[in-house]
DNA sequence: TTATTTTTTTAGATTAATCTAAATATTTTA
DNA sequence: TAAAATATTTAGATTAATCTAAAAAAATAA
């Protein structure tokens, strides 16, 4: 059985997986879980032994297949759980990351599974990321960032990169939510802000907004 | 905030000032959480620091206001999610228990009390003990005496009217104990000795015992 | 290709929760 | 009430996860 830190550094290095080619770097893993790199390599050590990384002293650091899967279970829980707060419970999408993350680390198959089957096997979470099946299996979103587009052009708010509560709750108060179809109208050459309307309404994002949203492709 | 084991420890307390006048000893304790008497000194001290327990050296232990709300809300915590697992994820009332002691920490009046509303304010979790509102508070059990129960019936073990060491240890070491669902197979003319099941196992139990034993109503 | 900077690892402490063994205190028994 | 038994506390270790400071390795710059 791992601990619950454990299964958050094997979360840590698949996330980065996902956005990188290379291993995960001490720092990299430090900052992600906001503790020092000395921690974090007495904790690669340790998941070495357990054979859950591929680790060799100053490379970064890969998941082996038995890692991935943990991560895998651990993200789908986490996804699961928060489906279930904002269905069931009447949540906003904003208020559920931090109590998933508690969430999370229930471990139980029947819990989850049975979880899943309650909410019909949803296949995306509340803010747009795909849910691995109990295989492990997920659907890859087709997205591009929405700095990518150009004026007058559009698509479906499908992602969001960033979900701290601060971002979620800039979004929530700017009515700005997944699912709600954007059309940008105007780039501003000057700072990169894109002028966008949804909804019947306009808004002007930053050029650093405009790279936290991901839009459907 | 109290960690996970702190949190346990007064859930013990308060369980046992349920069924006795005097403090819990801390092999009571030990007993309970299926520890050792010197790691329960060690913790029975730092809760008094915080002012949760009452605590002088070699008297028994009881919980504060503070330490019983604390435990009184870890209980709902507990039976609320009871309630879910079965109302909802189509879990087994002997299925839940060991998966309620995790749920039951984690940290939200906001998920509790939302949970509460989504499963209709329940009064009781799966095995008939009742659930504290969101002040506390909650319906006292109703019981009778099980001697008083006939041939083929049932009901939960509630409580017990003499709470002797020697008593008690009788019904530990039959693995008898509060929350069990029992139901009487023979009464003995000859003695007024119960046959009872509980636990896929029959036990014979003399008058005198039975007249200890208390059956929710 | 040295020298400097950055990254990573190691060494040595700390804190929470636990344990075993030994020392005390309390309770029971004779 | 003194001896024996039992309960509780203390002393000293251990394990997991963390930290700071220092050493070592790798990357970058001059
Ligand atoms: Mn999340
Ligand atoms: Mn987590
Ligand atoms: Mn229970
Ligand atoms: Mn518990």
């Amino acid at each position: 059985m791992n601990s619950f830190t454990e299964e958050n550094y094997l979360k840590a290095i698949y996330k980065f997986s996902l956005l990188h080619e290379k291993g995960a770097s001490t720092n990299s893993i430090a900052q992600a879980l906001n503790t020092k790199a000395s921690s974090v390599t007495d904790m690669l050590k340790k998941l070495a032994v357990k054979k859950l990384i591929n680790y060799k002293k100053y490379y970064g650091v890969t998941l082996t297949n038995k890692g991935e899967q943990i991560a895998i279970s651990i993200i789908r829980n986490h996804r699961l759980w928060e489906v279930f707060l904002v269905e069931k419970l009447s949540f906003k999408w904003d208020e559920v990351h931090e109590l998933a993350e508690e969430l999370e680390h229930i471990k139980s198959e029947k819990l989850i599974n049975n979880l899943d089957a309650f909410l019909n096997f949803p296949s995306n979470d509340p803010h747009g990321d795909p849910i691995p099946n109990k295989n492990g299996k997920m659907k890859k979103l087709k997205m591009i960032n929405m700095s990518e587009l150009k004026t007058n052009e559009e698509g479906i708010f499908i992602h969001v990169k960033d979900s701290s509560d601060k971002f979620l709750k800039y979004l929530s108060k700017n009515k700005l939510e997944i699912g709600k179809k954007i059309k940008v109208i105007e780039i501003e050459p000057f700072d990169n802000s894109f002028k966008i309307a949804f909804d019947n309404q306009q808004l002007i994002l930053s050029e650093n907004v405009a790279k936290n949203i991901y839009i459907q492709n």
